[in-house]
DNA sequence: CACAAAAGTCAACACTTGTACACAAAAAGC
DNA sequence: GCTTTTTGTGTACAAGTGTTGACTTTTGTG
């Protein structure tokens, strides 16, 4: 139980929190209307509370702070998937109680979904392109996940990878909804139940698929 | 062949470029790396060479510059959707070449897509909701269109906004790609396939759907 | 031609911005 | 306990920002 080296946890703590406090204040700020490139060093350390000077001693450029939120973003993205992955049984409501798992978790934290949203076409071109990798890296496992199921057993990558493509742009759409809607519950019923559909209506292709193209 | 009322037209003309040169203005600086909220009412006008405070000869406003840049770029976009419905004829290559047209048209109105790209999850709100309106717009004329398919004749309207729904978010992540890649020609070509494929299997799901849902 | 409206210019304002540098406090290492 | 890093403060500056008001020029109209 002791609290050993207490004063070296609170260094590090202090030091860290400032470093992840400036990173929640951006997203924040995000999140009363700017996109990235809207927002300035001193308006993010006022948010905080401390001097603009002090933003260099955890970040060399607005751009590194960017990159962070990038990476930070994707690790929640990727929990998701992570549990989704462990407790996913094929069966008759798998895809409606994913769906399901999903909204609630873009609910729950909203501002990391929001600033991929809204970066992924945004202004300012390292984060851009970190976060096109990023995806582009979710497509292809989503791929090999997919390559697993009986149906799809000897479909080529090129193939698996289409498909992938188009749910995760049905998934990006949801995301938008629920961004654009800030009350809970109601609306994402009917959410959910498109969302659903529009998978199930993928899947329902899938058997009588026939990759007769190049 | 005289050029009648010459200063008339060419004041006409004066007042209309500056305005345009405006707006043009504000689209070639998002092309070099800017979100719209990025951008400064000096920054534009300093582009068009003239003074700042000539902005406010045309525009109350950055918002209302935004604005109609949002109008703008969707007569862009109708424009090629007039065409595409008067030439398509349904037929085993109707996908195809639908989806050809669509991204050459990209490539030939790369600011006017780029903007709506990066302002559909944008920084300023007003912006986000014009073009969240015009899509969902958009999405539920593609609907109608559908519908007037033998196979989707008896689909209940909701079920036809989802396919549209999944149709033009589809079409959207193809548009990502087409601007997130310069160079045009080889590239194209995989990506016209694989939009095309994504499109066919979503209406090889048609036939088979039963809206056991909600 | 004269005159009013429209479009553009000029100078000035009160702020905000990014960043540099010297300094103070705190924490870590010896 | 003294020293060295690390983290945060304070001051300062040059440059950029939105918006004002009064002015000149251009243009359209009676």
């Amino acid at each position: 139980m002791g609290r050993p080296q207490k004063t070296h946890r609170a260094s590090k703590d202090r030091s860290l929190n400032t470093r992840q406090a400036l990173r929640e204040a951006a997203l924040e700020l995000m999140d009363r209307d700017n996109s990235f490139d809207g927002l300035s060093l001193r308006e993010i350390t006022r948010e905080v509370g401390v001097v603009p000077t002090t933003f260099y001693r955890h970040f060399s450029d607005m751009e590194s702070l960017g990159l962070e939120l990038v990476a930070e973003s994707f690790r929640t993205l990727r929990e998701l998937l992570k549990v989704a992955r462990q407790t996913a049984v094929p069966g008759e409501k798998m895809i409606r109680r994913s769906v399901e798992t999903f909204v609630t978790y873009v609910r729950a934290h909203r501002r990391h979904f929001q600033f991929l949203a809204r970066e992924r076409f945004g202004g300012v071109a390292a984060i851009r392109e970190e976060i096109r990798t990023e995806v582009r890296l979710l497509q292809s496992e989503l791929a090999t996940d997919l390559g697993r199921f009986p149906v799809l057993k000897t479909w080529s990558t090129e193939d698996l990878n289409m498909v992938s493509g188009l749910m995760i742009n049905a998934m990006i759409g949801i995301v938008e909804q629920v961004l654009s809607s800030r009350r809970r519950g109601q609306d994402d019923d009917e959410l959910i139940m498109i969302a659903e559909k529009q998978l199930r209506l993928i899947i329902l292709g899938v058997p009588q698929w026939r990759s007769q193209g190049d």
